[in-house]
DNA sequence: GACGCAATGTACCACTCGGTACATTTCTTC
DNA sequence: GAAGAAATGTACCGAGTGGTACATTGCGTC
């Protein structure tokens, strides 16, 4: 059982830091994490932290930037295909719901920059551009429903957006002080299909109200 | 200029450690606040956080059940009188959402109490039984809704409660990464009539669905 | 196969931070 | 007004923490 002596790879080694790093802050938050854990969590050491990345805030502002990315791109393949305007809305956001549930090391990321105020986002310029047309697949589906009638006229794509998110994220984010609080568990396996039914009928309730024939 | 010898008074000087240390700890976290920063900011010294409350950790404690306490003080005096069901469920959605945007600093220590997963808050038994019938008032407008043909009668108000916390509790928490990404400050006051009606038109909009006459 | 640089490891430092020992001062009580 | 307790202040400690100086080792290149 001894160490094999480890081959060089500057790639690997970066790639592990990344991904440790980003568990150990989606657990702690940045200042609960400590340098010295995730370095121990690798195969590596400490100081091949300030090689690649200078020290802990870039590192964190890597693990930030990363996490955009690779939820953006998870983002792309949600597609509603050519459902009819109203089933499309509710896929979307039956979709999104699912997707939240899946990835909560990243809602926990964008609490933690949330408690920071975006002091560190704000530095990651190239993120705007990104989720700038995040919004396109939606805005396909409402302008349909507005087309032929389906759906409400008064409601752009971001507020429609808003409201999706809100309710994912809750659900991921809150989890603990709300399952505390009211003695249910929000992302017990039983209650899922529930759940995303649920928003599923808000925003096609909401979407088509005072719509005629409905 | 001189100094006061500052009489002495157990009450005040324990109430100001706390309030510093709520205002302390909702902004920056719990592993980012400094004791000695708290200290710094009340006319006592740090000494005194561990003569009145033993440590960081009881303080924190102690601002997390004076702060839910507080809230649910501030939650009992919404009332929606004797308004039809569906204007009470829509008045109610408002009320959350200017609660909400008036509580920024709760908002911000329920977030931090989850990145947390709640190991704090779940010492605090005593305020299980608080929440617990938080759902007085809105069970009753639902309970009329019901009983009058006027709303959806397969839901539970949890499940309401939800919808609408989610709804705000993101408008406030989210603000900074959503605002620096979509480009949308959502707590600029130009915005509030509208993001209000909003959570109005969500919530009546869905329980109102499939309903005749709507 | 020697050279030179990229990649890695070790040992350590300076300082921060929660916490405490001990002295002191004010207030109450009789 | 003396005694005793409650309240407060000062000075300090030691473990933890981000960061670094310096040595070393593997790898491509000629």
């Amino acid at each position: 059982m001894t160490e094999t002596p480890r081959r060089r790879d500057a790639e690997r080694t970066r790639a592990e830091l990344l991904d440790v790093a980003t568990e150990a802050f989606a657990e702690s938050g940045y200042s609960g994490t400590r340098v010295d854990e995730i370095a121990s969590r690798t195969r590596t050491t400490k100081r091949m932290i300030y090689y690649y990345f200078g020290g802990k805030e870039q590192l964190y502002l890597a693990v930030l930037e990363k996490a955009y990315r690779g939820i953006r791109e998870a983002e792309e393949s949600l597609h509603v295909g050519d459902l009819d305007p109203v089933e499309g809305v509710r896929r979307l956001a039956e979709l999104t719901y699912d997707h939240h549930l899946n990835h909560t090391a990243f809602i926990r990321l964008v609490a933690i920059e949330n408690i920071h105020r975006g002091d560190f986002i704000r530095r990651l310029d190239s993120l705007r551009s990104l989720n700038r047309n995040a919004l396109g697949i939606l805005d396909g589906v409402l302008e349909r429903g507005r087309a032929d009638g389906s759906l409400r006229t008064d409601v752009d794509p971001l507020d429609v957006h808003i409201a999706i998110s809100a309710y994912c994220f809750f659900q991921v984010a809150n989890r603990h002080t709300f399952g505390f609080l009211f003695e249910r568990d929000m992302l017990d396996p039983d209650l899922r299909d529930h759940h995303r039914s649920m928003i599923g009928d808000i925003v096609v309730g909401w979407l088509t109200s005072g719509i005629a024939g409905r």
